[in-house]
Order: C-alpha cells, then structure tokens, then sequence
DNA sequence: GTGGTCTAGACCACC
DNA sequence: GTGGTCTAGACCACT
C-alpha cells in the first residue's frame, strides 16, 4: 500500500488530523478498499508522506486498533483485523453516513429551505465528488 | 425577543458554544426569521438564560458583527445589520448548506454508497426533521 | 447656527460621538469659525438634528465648558467663551495637529516607508479634503 | 524571535492591548520584518514577557489568523502565513496609513490649516522618528 | 442600561 | 510543548 494514497489528510480543516484518519480508514475497510489482513503503512512511512507528527499517526492507529478495525502484527507492521468483516453490507454502511445527512437536515430546516432544493444540491455533488 | 427561545445550544458537544450560537444565529438571518433592525437579547440577558458566562455570548456577537450580521449601537444592544438583507435569495441561502453537504458526498464516495441510497436517506430524514 | 451644519458625527467611527463633538468644536473655536458669543445650538435641538441622545450632547457641552470653550448662559443657551481667545494664532494652531502627525509617523517608521511617499499621500489627501 | 522585541505595548493607552499587537504585527508583516513561514511567540511566552494575560494574546493572535496574516499548525507554535505575501509591494503598504492620514488632513481642512504647514510638521515629526 | 477589556485560573484537545 | 474554551468576576466607556 503506498503511503502516499493510503489517506488523505487536510491540516486546514478544524477536525483533527488523528480523527481524519481514523474516519477514512474505518470507511475504506467498511467499504471494501481494504480488505482483512491487508498492510497498512508503518507510523514512520505514513508520517513522512503526510508531513504529519509520528505520534499523531500512531494515536489513529491505537484508536483503529481498540476498534477492532486493525491488529497489530508480529514484526512492526499493522494489519486490517480478521474478525472484523471487511466490506459490511451496504445497510450497514450509509448508517455511517446518518450523522453527517442528520446534520445536513437540522440545518436545511433552520434556514428553511425545501427539501427539493436540499436534495438537488446533494445530487450535484455527488456526481461531480464521483467524477 | 425572547432570550429563551432565541437560541439553543448544547453544552456536550464538541462544538464550541460560541460557534454555535454563530451559525444559529446566522441560519435564522439568512432565512428572515431574524429582520434587519430586529433587536437581539442582550449580552447579560442572554448569558442568564443559557446559564453560560457573558463572555461567551459576546465573543459571539462579536464574530457576528465583523460578518456583518450583526450591527453594534453603542449603549443599546446589537440589532441585525441592516445591509445584511433579511431573507437571503434561496440561491444564497443553499450555499450555506453546501459544506455539510460536500462532507456527506465525500463520505459517500469513500463508502462506496449508490447515491439513490444515499439520498434515500437523506429525504427520509428531512422528512422526520420537518415533522 | 443650524444644528445640522454645526458639527459632523460618523456613529459607526470606533471614536465615541461625545469626544467627536468635544474635538470638533475645539477646532471650529480654534479655527475662529465659531467666535466668542456664538450661540450653539441647544443640547435638546442638536440630540435630534443628529439622531443621537441628548445625554452624549450634554456630556460633549460639560466638557467643553470645563475645558472653558463655552459658557452657560442665563438662561438656557450656550454660547462660545469670551475669554477664551477665538481664532489662536497658527502656530498655536498646529499643536492641535500635532498628535495625529505623530501617530502617522510611528506607523510610517514600523511600515519602513520613504518620507516622500507619506508626505506625497498626506498632499494628496489634503487636497481632495479641501476640494 | 525574541518575545521581549517582538511588539512593544503601552498599558496606560486607551487602545486596547490586543489591537496594539495586531496593528503592530499587521505592520512588520507589511514592512516585510517578519517573513512567510517565520515562527511568532507563543502566547504563554508572549503573555510572560509583556505581562499581560495570555488570553490577551490569543485574542489578538486569532484576529490576525482571520485575516489571514498568521497561520495555525496544530500542536505548534503559528507562524507568519505564507500566501500573505511577506514585503507588501509599497503600493499595497502605503495603504495602511491612509486612514491615518486621511483623519490628519480632516482634522487640518476643520482647522483651516495651510496644507504647506501641515506637511511641513509631518516632514520634522518623520525625521525625528526615525533618526 | 449597553458592550468591551482584562485578569486569574481551570480544563481540554492536539502534536 | 502548543492554542482553544470557558468561568468568575472586576472595571471601564458609552448612551
């Protein structure tokens, strides 16, 4: 797995870089991307090609680990866990998606926007985020 | 206004306070249920009925002010600016929306969700938000 | 002496409008624009001319007359001071000026800009005002 | 960067702490003294050097991270931004002391001031300041 | 009455 | 170590 496409990190955003990580690796394991005893990048690879503290890695990396997301292997390397099945059904998988669309709700109804407007500009980023 | 029901925040989440009652207060201009010229509680008032300390309502309100949403009028309390126009366009009022929305189609794509799914839900839950 | 045209307040100026008034009566009187036995306008007439609570007016007019600018008179009117000598010569004059100079000055030297260039805006400004 | 010649503050000064950093940050930044990428103090280290409260410092360390002359990196100390172009051409500088001026020449036009006096105290005032 | 500023000091999140 | 948030409470300036 080259440490380079692994994730994808924005040092802009408010949420924290620890907390990027964790999410994309959860979802890319949920989705299938990564599939059980796949290798994930080693802390000190991952940390060099993001231009991010090594600690910072491995906090993401502890945290996936007390999930039961990865597993820690003989040797150095992390691996994705085997009793965690990798690609869970697609019912499963948008209820990671529930809170991020409830947020999107609350706030559609505070400004009062109609639904058919809410629900065309998701579309539209959905097709170009896909493109 | 009634400080009670101007705002409402949440003091276990992650989300600041302040920053909270910016975007609140934010939303409820665009969507005109807050006028040019209206008069907000004041800072004291406000801070009592939250039960939270006076410098927080007011580091907001002066976020506020250096958006333009709110005006100052020394020795009187804050009224809505009037050149923020009350009651953005729709075509304003969406872009708004549009980074929560962004969040969600990028989380989409990571998890490999069919977008009929994806906005299945969505409608579903505006739906429930609205009721 | 037409409220309107007596002095000129900017509410949105971060200087309070009662120091606004104070200075720019000191300058008119300075400037022998406004003699001694001038009348001003009341505190009542001049709160509403200007849109601005007489207690900021009564406070302006306090401190000028501290300041011996003006005088109470029987009555209720105020009028410019005898005493207090209408029209000082210029080089007196300038000392008015003097603080702000010297502020624009501080802030040339830390912005590390040529002499030539401030004192070639400052012309230019200076023109334009008088136009 | 030494924190004790960082800014220079004036407690007795009716302008705020806070807006004395920014403006005299603002301005080393314009002036090109502090460059892209340069580390600034930390607040704590700031805070003890000019004794004043840290949140002094943090309050005028965010103004300048929204205008976009400071940059935050988690974790670490901010640093000047590096799309605020360090050295502002002198066009772009010279702005920064247009309000001023412009209030110097509204303050002469009021005083009826001759403008080749004015210039004439702003020359001296120039050269003393910076000799 | 209004908001603004500052201090003292706690606690948290992040790196 | 870094900055961010919040509280408690004082004091000031303005209207």
């Amino acid at each position: 797995m080259d440490p380079h496409h692994f994730v994808q990190i924005n040092t802009g955003s408010p949420e924290p870089i620890y907390r990027q990580l964790v999410e994309q690796v959860r979802r890319r394991v949920a989705a299938g991307q990564l599939m059980a005893g796949d290798e994930i990048p080693s802390v000190r690879e991952l940390a060099q090609a993001l231009a991010v503290h090594p600690m910072t890695i491995s906090k993401a990396y502890s945290l996936l680990e007390m999930e039961g997301v990865l597993e820690r292997r003989r040797g150095l390397s992390m691996v994705v866990a085997a009793q965690h099945q990798q690609a869970q059904p697609r019912a499963s998988r948008i209820e990671l998606l529930r809170p991020t669309l409830q947020k999107a709700a609350d706030e559609a109804r505070q400004l009062q926007l109609p639904a058919a407007e809410v629900i065309g500009l998701l579309t539209q980023l959905l097709d170009e985020t896909n493109a």
